[in-house]
DNA sequence: AAGTGGTCTAGACCACAAT
DNA sequence: TTGTGGTCTAGACCACTTA
């Protein structure tokens, strides 16, 4: 038995579905909040919540006094399948691979600690992929994941179990993370294992992953091939932007400015 | 006489000034939505509102049962500040500079026409600009604005007026926008403003902003010194991710994906 | 077992858009 | 002027955390 999914949720599905589905066309109106209440039978707090929900995505748009229209559909994705590079490829039809280059233990140093939260010298598992949609290479990831995840990394066969699908597994649950966006010259490492020459441009992305309990789990940096994958914000006035521009030299890097203690030999082992 | 702003926006600003100001501090509990309720002498609507804008920036996060917990305070950036970037080196303190490289009208050709919206030959209003933050080149835009903006933006002085300020100043306002991140390699234009190597890797952000109609206002292609400026986003697990990982060379760039139809001549004229 | 947040209902008033 | 969405109140039930 599962239980009923909320009103609110119900009803933000099938707003969705009308609109994907091209029932209601882009620049249209929107039934009325009182129409929506007439129709599905429920009172006007579950309306409003899913037509929130609505607009944050920029699947709907309006002022007041007017019915709100219908704006150019604006997939989003879930966090999961941002996070895990096999559910993304998955998603979007392609074949996820990965050669699984380095995973090793390593004692933090000082850097890693503290952007892990651990104390120093403590056992952080550092894995090092290539990662592949269709055969071919797109993204080479190198991460390291404090103790309590890490563990179970080890013993796990990363050739066939995704790392967040291992944890999962163990009561672990990514919830939330903090991303920061920047481009680097490919080094001797990328330019090999991403078949580009050294310099080319790579669009790197630097994660800290928070599990249920709001303790950070892993860091990672991620470097993309550009002309393979992008990153895609909506953004709009009416609630404070997910995304921010930050200012990289100038001041001291608190906010985890730019990019990750992990060194820079992990992997050129190989 | 201004009216007096919402309650739910005025406990919203209470709270992350206990927040910010660190009466409250990281990982402690806020108090029950009951005691917000009886504290501030209103009900539990404007409570809620108020605590699920903390939580969707990230502030505050927590779980049924439970009376939330404070959480890293990633500040969030207002949509004027992020889209404009006069406003956002003002907020962090720096001087914001700027020389214009070129201000055209054209006729728009079928990309450019079908990417802005806009009747093939239109006349758009192209400026390439090279942006500075303390004296220092930090980015080259190159935008292209519709016939509405781009009459008021020939006429104005753009040394000294931003773009955005002046076309608020004829009420066509920003509203919403779609950004997709990448990386590229400098270029000879690139190269010889931002002082670097051709070939070096930038960051870019391809922008596609609409007004308060809905309509397209302007589309443009920022190019970052990777090593001035940074984009982060933060994720979470309860509601869709605003940042969207997506691929390029396969589908059909129906969404908008990867770049932008701005020719890439524009500005090498100068 | 008690208390908390998650959800829902019913009714109300106001600012603003449509006409 | 009429109707819409934006905001607020009061009260209720349930699932879950906490002790």
């Amino acid at each position: 038995m599962t239980s009923t999914p909320p009103l609110y949720s119900q009803l933000y599905d099938a707003l969705v579905d009308r609109i994907r589905s091209g029932v209601w066309k882009e620049g249209e109106r929107l039934p009325t909040e009182q129409a929506l209440v007439a129709e599905f039978g429920i009172s006007r707090g579950p309306v409003r919540q899913a037509l929130a929900q609505l607009r944050s995505e920029g699947l709907v748009f309006g002022t007041r006094g007017a019915p709100p229209r219908v704006q150019r559909a604006a997939r989003s994705q879930s966090f999961e399948t941002f996070i895990s590079f096999t559910e993304w490829a998955e998603e979007i039809g392609r074949v996820p691979g990965q050669k699984v280059i380095e995973v090793t233990r390593r004692l933090a140093d000082g850097d890693l600690a503290r952007q892990l939260h651990v104390e120093e010298d403590s056992p952080v598992v550092a894995v090092v992929r290539l990662r592949l949609l269709d055969g071919e290479p797109v993204m080479i990831e190198r991460g390291a994941y404090v103790p309590a995840a890490g563990r179970y990394l080890l013993a796990a066969d990363l050739e066939v179990d995704g790392v967040y699908q291992t944890l999962r597994g163990h009561g672990i649950h990514p919830t939330r993370a903090r991303n920061v966006i920047d481009a680097v010259a490919a080094g001797p490492l990328e330019a090999r294992w991403l078949e580009v020459e050294v310099g080319s441009p790579l669009l790197r992305v630097c994660r800290t992953t928070f599990d249920q309990n709001g303790e950070i789990m892993d860091i990672a940096e991620n470097k993309y091939l550009p002309n393979k994958a992008t990153f895609a914000v909506e953004n709009s006035v009416r609630s404070p932007t997910p995304l921010t521009r930050m200012s990289v030299d100038g001041g001291a890097t608190t906010e985890g400015g730019g990019g990750t203690a992990i060194p820079a030999e992990w992997g050129s082992g190989s």
